[in-house]
DNA sequence: TGACTTTTCATTTCATGTTATATAACTAGT
DNA sequence: ACTAGTTATATAACATGAAATGAAAAGTCA
Protein backbone atom coordinates (compact mmCIF):
# COMPACT_ATOMS: atom_id res chain seq x y z
CA UNK A 1 0.00 0.00 0.00
CA UNK A 2 1.41 3.37 -1.42
CA UNK A 3 1.93 5.94 1.31
CA UNK A 4 0.42 8.86 0.20
CA UNK A 5 2.28 11.51 2.42
CA UNK A 6 5.86 10.18 1.65
CA UNK A 7 4.83 10.20 -2.25
CA UNK A 8 3.47 13.80 -2.27
CA UNK A 9 7.16 14.93 -0.11
CA UNK A 10 7.20 18.52 0.48
CA UNK A 11 4.02 18.83 -0.37
CA UNK A 12 3.26 16.91 2.89
CA UNK A 13 5.57 17.45 4.83
CA UNK A 14 3.39 19.45 7.70
CA UNK A 15 1.08 16.30 7.91
CA UNK A 16 4.19 14.02 7.93
CA UNK A 17 5.94 15.42 11.10
CA UNK A 18 2.84 15.60 12.71
CA UNK A 19 2.01 12.25 11.91
CA UNK A 20 5.39 11.22 12.77
CA UNK A 21 5.53 13.15 15.98
CA UNK A 22 2.33 11.37 17.28
CA UNK A 23 3.64 8.13 16.74
CA UNK A 24 6.61 8.93 18.64
CA UNK A 25 3.96 10.43 21.10
CA UNK A 26 2.11 7.79 21.54
CA UNK A 27 5.03 5.03 21.54
CA UNK A 28 6.37 7.08 24.64
CA UNK A 29 2.90 7.13 26.26
CA UNK A 30 3.36 3.22 26.25
CA UNK A 31 6.94 3.40 27.96
CA UNK A 32 5.01 5.22 30.83
CA UNK A 33 1.76 3.33 31.05
CA UNK A 34 4.16 0.03 31.22
CA UNK A 35 5.94 2.19 34.10
CA UNK A 36 2.59 3.46 35.93
CA UNK A 37 3.42 6.79 35.85
CA UNK A 38 -0.69 8.16 34.70
CA UNK A 39 0.30 11.35 33.34
CA UNK A 40 0.69 11.81 29.93
CA UNK A 41 3.66 12.06 27.73
CA UNK A 42 2.46 15.14 26.52
CA UNK A 43 2.59 17.20 30.09
CA UNK A 44 6.65 16.32 30.49
CA UNK A 45 7.97 19.21 28.45
CA UNK A 46 5.60 22.18 30.65
CA UNK A 47 7.16 20.16 33.59
CA UNK A 48 10.47 20.27 32.02
CA UNK A 49 9.97 23.81 31.19
CA UNK A 50 9.10 24.81 34.91
CA UNK A 51 12.37 22.67 36.25
CA UNK A 52 14.98 24.33 34.15
CA UNK A 53 13.18 27.89 33.93
CA UNK A 54 11.75 28.07 37.55
CA UNK A 55 8.31 29.26 38.53
CA UNK A 56 6.71 30.87 35.08
CA UNK A 57 3.83 33.17 34.46
CA UNK A 58 1.35 31.49 32.05
CA UNK A 59 2.72 33.09 29.46
CA UNK A 60 5.54 32.84 29.07
CA UNK A 61 5.41 29.13 29.76
CA UNK A 62 3.62 29.29 26.86
CA UNK A 63 6.01 31.31 25.20
CA UNK A 64 8.93 28.99 26.34
CA UNK A 65 6.72 25.96 25.06
CA UNK A 66 5.99 27.71 22.12
CA UNK A 67 2.25 26.63 22.24
CA UNK A 68 -0.49 29.13 22.28
CA UNK A 69 -1.89 30.43 25.82
CA UNK A 70 -5.36 28.34 26.07
CA UNK A 71 -3.39 25.34 25.57
CA UNK A 72 -0.80 25.83 28.92
CA UNK A 73 -3.96 26.85 30.79
CA UNK A 74 -5.26 23.57 29.95
CA UNK A 75 -2.25 22.28 30.99
CA UNK A 76 -1.96 23.80 34.34
CA UNK A 77 -5.61 23.17 35.72
CA UNK A 78 -5.03 18.88 34.76
CA UNK A 79 -1.81 19.23 36.40
CA UNK A 80 -3.11 20.86 39.94
CA UNK A 81 -5.44 18.47 39.42
CA UNK A 82 -2.89 16.03 39.83
CA UNK A 83 -1.31 17.63 42.33
CA UNK A 84 2.05 17.96 40.62
CA UNK A 85 2.02 21.99 39.77
CA UNK A 86 0.46 24.98 41.81
CA UNK A 87 0.03 28.57 41.06
CA UNK A 88 0.26 31.79 43.09
CA UNK A 89 -0.22 34.92 42.04
CA UNK A 90 2.14 37.69 41.33
CA UNK A 91 2.65 40.25 44.11
CA UNK A 92 3.32 43.19 41.34
CA UNK A 93 0.80 42.37 38.89
CA UNK A 94 -2.44 40.42 40.12
CA UNK A 95 -3.42 39.40 36.60
CA UNK A 96 -0.67 36.72 36.61
CA UNK A 97 -0.52 33.59 37.95
CA UNK A 98 2.92 32.09 38.63
CA UNK A 99 3.18 28.37 37.79
CA UNK A 100 5.60 26.38 39.70
CA UNK A 101 5.85 22.97 40.63
CA UNK A 102 4.78 21.54 43.75
CA UNK A 103 6.94 18.79 46.06
CA UNK A 104 4.97 15.45 44.20
CA UNK A 105 5.79 17.52 41.11
CA UNK A 106 9.29 18.00 41.84
CA UNK A 107 9.91 14.72 43.11
CA UNK A 108 8.30 13.19 39.75
CA UNK A 109 10.64 15.29 37.83
CA UNK A 110 13.80 13.99 39.95
CA UNK A 111 12.72 10.71 39.27
CA UNK A 112 11.94 11.23 35.78
CA UNK A 113 15.25 13.37 35.26
CA UNK A 114 16.63 10.14 36.83
CA UNK A 115 15.25 6.84 35.19
CA UNK A 116 13.04 7.91 32.43
CA UNK A 117 14.16 10.40 30.34
CA UNK A 118 17.83 9.06 30.05
CA UNK A 119 15.66 6.11 28.61
CA UNK A 120 13.17 7.91 26.33
CA UNK A 121 16.50 10.12 25.05
CA UNK A 122 18.83 7.10 24.13
CA UNK A 123 15.90 5.70 22.29
CA UNK A 124 15.28 8.67 20.34
CA UNK A 125 18.38 8.92 19.88
CA UNK A 126 19.51 5.51 18.76
CA UNK A 127 16.30 5.98 16.29
CA UNK A 128 18.05 8.75 14.67
CA UNK A 129 21.48 7.68 14.78
CA UNK A 130 23.58 7.73 11.55
CA UNK A 131 20.90 9.97 9.84
CA UNK A 132 22.07 12.20 7.39
CA UNK A 133 21.06 14.11 3.93
CA UNK A 134 18.08 15.67 3.02
CA UNK A 135 15.38 15.87 5.29
CA UNK A 136 12.78 13.78 3.51
CA UNK A 137 15.27 10.98 2.74
CA UNK A 138 15.62 11.36 6.79
CA UNK A 139 11.80 11.09 7.55
CA UNK A 140 11.78 8.21 5.22
CA UNK A 141 14.38 6.05 7.13
CA UNK A 142 12.91 6.87 10.85
CA UNK A 143 9.47 5.94 9.57
CA UNK A 144 11.19 2.76 8.16
CA UNK A 145 12.88 1.88 11.51
CA UNK A 146 9.73 3.04 13.91
CA UNK A 147 7.76 0.02 11.51
CA UNK A 148 10.54 -2.60 12.24
CA UNK A 149 10.79 -1.51 15.67
CA UNK A 150 8.63 1.00 17.49
CA UNK A 151 9.99 3.36 20.09
CA UNK A 152 8.92 1.55 22.98
CA UNK A 153 10.50 -1.48 21.78
CA UNK A 154 13.41 0.07 21.75
CA UNK A 155 13.34 2.11 25.39
CA UNK A 156 13.06 -1.11 26.58
CA UNK A 157 16.33 -2.71 25.15
CA UNK A 158 17.89 0.38 26.25
CA UNK A 159 17.61 -0.01 29.12
CA UNK A 160 18.38 -3.66 29.17
CA UNK A 161 21.59 -3.13 27.28
CA UNK A 162 22.13 0.09 29.96
CA UNK A 163 24.81 -1.16 33.24
CA UNK B 1 12.99 33.11 26.23
CA UNK B 2 14.42 29.47 25.69
CA UNK B 3 12.81 27.08 23.51
CA UNK B 4 12.06 24.14 25.56
CA UNK B 5 11.44 21.70 23.35
CA UNK B 6 14.58 22.68 21.04
CA UNK B 7 17.22 23.02 24.39
CA UNK B 8 15.39 18.95 25.16
CA UNK B 9 16.60 18.15 22.27
CA UNK B 10 16.14 13.80 21.47
CA UNK B 11 13.86 14.00 24.74
CA UNK B 12 11.03 15.90 22.99
CA UNK B 13 11.34 15.40 19.43
CA UNK B 14 7.73 13.89 19.34
CA UNK B 15 6.00 17.29 20.32
CA UNK B 16 8.96 19.48 18.63
CA UNK B 17 7.71 17.52 14.90
CA UNK B 18 4.25 18.01 16.02
CA UNK B 19 4.77 21.73 16.53
CA UNK B 20 6.35 21.94 13.32
CA UNK B 21 4.07 20.25 11.41
CA UNK B 22 0.99 22.34 12.76
CA UNK B 23 3.07 25.53 12.04
CA UNK B 24 3.31 24.34 8.57
CA UNK B 25 -0.23 23.35 8.30
CA UNK B 26 -1.50 26.45 10.05
CA UNK B 27 0.47 28.58 7.24
CA UNK B 28 -0.54 26.72 4.40
CA UNK B 29 -4.02 27.47 5.65
CA UNK B 30 -3.59 30.31 5.54
CA UNK B 31 -2.45 30.38 1.55
CA UNK B 32 -5.98 28.54 1.54
CA UNK B 33 -7.76 30.95 3.07
CA UNK B 34 -6.38 33.97 1.19
CA UNK B 35 -7.40 32.19 -1.75
CA UNK B 36 -10.96 31.60 -0.94
CA UNK B 37 -10.62 27.60 -0.77
CA UNK B 38 -13.11 26.47 1.97
CA UNK B 39 -11.74 23.41 2.70
CA UNK B 40 -9.04 22.94 5.40
CA UNK B 41 -5.39 22.14 4.25
CA UNK B 42 -5.41 18.51 6.62
CA UNK B 43 -7.76 17.24 4.05
CA UNK B 44 -5.55 17.57 0.73
CA UNK B 45 -3.72 14.48 1.32
CA UNK B 46 -6.85 12.22 1.48
CA UNK B 47 -8.09 13.92 -1.59
CA UNK B 48 -4.72 13.52 -3.20
CA UNK B 49 -4.88 10.10 -2.05
CA UNK B 50 -8.00 9.43 -4.21
CA UNK B 51 -6.25 11.25 -7.46
CA UNK B 52 -3.58 9.15 -6.83
CA UNK B 53 -4.85 5.61 -6.50
CA UNK B 54 -8.38 5.39 -7.61
CA UNK B 55 -11.64 4.63 -5.29
CA UNK B 56 -10.77 3.26 -2.15
CA UNK B 57 -12.47 1.61 0.73
CA UNK B 58 -12.26 3.74 4.10
CA UNK B 59 -10.23 0.85 5.82
CA UNK B 60 -7.09 0.92 2.51
CA UNK B 61 -7.66 4.64 2.52
CA UNK B 62 -6.86 5.15 6.38
CA UNK B 63 -4.05 2.81 5.59
CA UNK B 64 -2.09 4.77 2.95
CA UNK B 65 -2.55 7.90 4.37
CA UNK B 66 -1.27 6.59 7.58
CA UNK B 67 -3.82 7.29 10.13
CA UNK B 68 -6.51 5.44 12.08
CA UNK B 69 -9.69 4.65 10.36
CA UNK B 70 -11.93 6.40 11.94
CA UNK B 71 -10.45 10.02 11.31
CA UNK B 72 -10.91 9.05 7.89
CA UNK B 73 -14.28 8.28 8.30
CA UNK B 74 -15.22 11.21 10.26
CA UNK B 75 -13.21 13.42 7.34
CA UNK B 76 -15.07 11.31 4.81
CA UNK B 77 -18.28 12.51 6.42
CA UNK B 78 -16.89 16.06 6.11
CA UNK B 79 -15.98 16.06 2.11
CA UNK B 80 -19.53 14.67 1.57
CA UNK B 81 -21.22 17.22 2.81
CA UNK B 82 -18.99 19.70 0.87
CA UNK B 83 -19.93 17.14 -1.97
CA UNK B 84 -16.43 16.70 -2.85
CA UNK B 85 -16.66 12.83 -2.53
CA UNK B 86 -18.89 9.93 -3.03
CA UNK B 87 -19.45 6.64 -1.24
CA UNK B 88 -20.60 3.55 -3.30
CA UNK B 89 -21.34 -0.17 -1.89
CA UNK B 90 -18.97 -2.55 -2.99
CA UNK B 91 -20.56 -5.42 -5.30
CA UNK B 92 -18.93 -7.85 -3.69
CA UNK B 93 -18.63 -7.13 0.02
CA UNK B 94 -21.36 -5.39 1.18
CA UNK B 95 -19.36 -4.07 4.15
CA UNK B 96 -17.03 -1.81 2.45
CA UNK B 97 -17.63 1.53 0.87
CA UNK B 98 -15.75 2.72 -1.28
CA UNK B 99 -14.58 6.31 -1.32
CA UNK B 100 -14.08 8.32 -4.67
CA UNK B 101 -13.72 11.75 -5.96
CA UNK B 102 -17.52 13.91 -6.86
CA UNK B 103 -17.48 15.10 -9.90
CA UNK B 104 -16.96 19.06 -8.33
CA UNK B 105 -14.18 16.79 -6.11
CA UNK B 106 -12.66 16.00 -9.33
CA UNK B 107 -12.22 19.80 -10.09
CA UNK B 108 -11.06 20.92 -7.08
CA UNK B 109 -8.09 18.25 -7.23
CA UNK B 110 -7.51 19.21 -11.22
CA UNK B 111 -7.16 23.02 -10.31
CA UNK B 112 -4.79 22.53 -7.17
CA UNK B 113 -3.19 20.22 -9.05
CA UNK B 114 -2.36 22.92 -11.23
CA UNK B 115 -2.43 26.31 -9.24
CA UNK B 116 -2.37 25.94 -5.75
CA UNK B 117 0.26 22.63 -5.18
CA UNK B 118 2.89 23.73 -7.08
CA UNK B 119 3.36 26.73 -4.92
CA UNK B 120 3.16 25.10 -1.54
CA UNK B 121 5.31 22.47 -2.84
CA UNK B 122 7.57 25.00 -3.86
CA UNK B 123 7.66 27.12 -0.98
CA UNK B 124 8.28 24.18 1.45
CA UNK B 125 11.42 23.39 -0.83
CA UNK B 126 12.60 26.37 -0.35
CA UNK B 127 11.96 26.56 3.00
CA UNK B 128 14.27 22.96 3.04
CA UNK B 129 16.53 24.26 0.90
CA UNK B 130 20.12 23.69 1.40
CA UNK B 131 19.74 21.93 4.53
CA UNK B 132 22.13 18.63 5.28
CA UNK B 133 23.55 17.31 8.72
CA UNK B 134 21.64 15.94 11.43
CA UNK B 135 18.46 15.89 11.76
CA UNK B 136 17.74 18.42 15.14
CA UNK B 137 20.01 20.87 13.36
CA UNK B 138 17.88 20.74 9.91
CA UNK B 139 14.98 21.25 12.25
CA UNK B 140 16.56 24.16 14.43
CA UNK B 141 17.14 25.97 10.98
CA UNK B 142 13.60 25.06 9.65
CA UNK B 143 12.09 26.67 13.06
CA UNK B 144 14.13 29.95 12.62
CA UNK B 145 13.50 30.53 8.86
CA UNK B 146 10.21 29.91 9.34
CA UNK B 147 9.98 32.42 12.31
CA UNK B 148 11.91 34.93 9.75
CA UNK B 149 9.06 34.46 6.88
CA UNK B 150 6.50 32.56 7.59
CA UNK B 151 5.45 29.30 5.03
CA UNK B 152 2.29 31.75 3.64
CA UNK B 153 4.21 35.03 2.89
CA UNK B 154 6.96 32.51 1.06
CA UNK B 155 3.95 30.72 -0.73
CA UNK B 156 3.44 34.35 -1.97
CA UNK B 157 7.00 35.44 -2.94
CA UNK B 158 6.74 31.82 -4.63
CA UNK B 159 4.22 32.82 -6.97
CA UNK B 160 5.60 36.43 -7.87
CA UNK B 161 8.45 35.34 -9.20
CA UNK B 162 7.18 32.28 -11.19
CA UNK B 163 6.24 33.43 -14.67
C1' DT C 1 -26.81 -25.14 8.27
C1' DG C 2 -25.83 -22.93 12.52
C1' DA C 3 -22.50 -21.00 15.76
C1' DC C 4 -18.17 -18.74 16.33
C1' DT C 5 -14.58 -15.67 14.60
C1' DT C 6 -12.91 -12.06 11.80
C1' DT C 7 -13.28 -8.00 9.14
C1' DT C 8 -15.11 -3.46 8.00
C1' DC C 9 -16.90 0.67 9.18
C1' DA C 10 -19.40 3.97 12.42
C1' DT C 11 -19.74 5.97 16.92
C1' DT C 12 -18.21 7.45 21.29
C1' DT C 13 -14.93 9.29 24.32
C1' DC C 14 -10.92 11.62 25.27
C1' DA C 15 -6.53 14.38 24.54
C1' DT C 16 -4.68 18.36 22.78
C1' DG C 17 -3.99 21.78 19.40
C1' DT C 18 -5.94 26.16 17.44
C1' DT C 19 -8.60 30.90 17.10
C1' DA C 20 -11.86 34.16 18.90
C1' DT C 21 -13.61 36.44 22.66
C1' DA C 22 -14.67 37.83 27.57
C1' DT C 23 -12.93 39.66 31.88
C1' DA C 24 -9.96 41.64 35.10
C1' DA C 25 -5.86 44.24 36.07
C1' DC C 26 -2.55 47.40 34.71
C1' DT C 27 -0.89 51.81 32.15
C1' DA C 28 -1.23 56.34 30.07
C1' DG C 29 -3.03 60.63 28.71
C1' DT C 30 -5.85 64.39 29.83
C1' DA D 1 -8.76 60.68 38.96
C1' DC D 2 -11.31 59.25 34.98
C1' DT D 3 -11.34 57.34 30.54
C1' DA D 4 -9.22 54.57 26.99
C1' DG D 5 -6.15 51.30 25.49
C1' DT D 6 -3.20 47.24 26.51
C1' DT D 7 -2.02 42.95 28.63
C1' DA D 8 -2.71 38.40 31.12
C1' DT D 9 -5.54 34.80 31.70
C1' DA D 10 -9.79 32.04 31.20
C1' DT D 11 -13.38 30.23 28.50
C1' DA D 12 -15.85 28.73 24.43
C1' DA D 13 -16.04 26.71 20.02
C1' DC D 14 -13.96 24.02 16.72
C1' DA D 15 -10.52 20.72 14.37
C1' DT D 16 -8.30 16.59 14.43
C1' DG D 17 -5.64 12.83 16.28
C1' DA D 18 -6.09 8.20 18.94
C1' DA D 19 -8.30 4.17 21.38
C1' DA D 20 -12.28 1.53 22.65
C1' DT D 21 -16.53 -0.26 21.47
C1' DG D 22 -20.65 -1.59 18.66
C1' DA D 23 -23.03 -3.52 14.69
C1' DA D 24 -23.33 -5.67 10.36
C1' DA D 25 -21.37 -8.57 6.84
C1' DA D 26 -18.28 -12.24 5.58
C1' DG D 27 -15.67 -16.29 6.50
C1' DT D 28 -14.87 -20.86 8.89
C1' DC D 29 -15.71 -25.15 10.58
C1' DA D 30 -18.19 -28.85 12.81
Amino acid sequence: MEDILRSLGFLCLGSRLKRIGEQLQADTQRVLDRLDVRIQSSQYPLLAALDRLGPLPVGELAQSLGVAQPGVTRAVSLLIELGLVEVSPSSDDQRRRIVSLSPNGRRLVDSAKRDLWPRIEDAVAELCADLSGPLLGQLAAIEDRLAATSLDRRAEKVRATAP
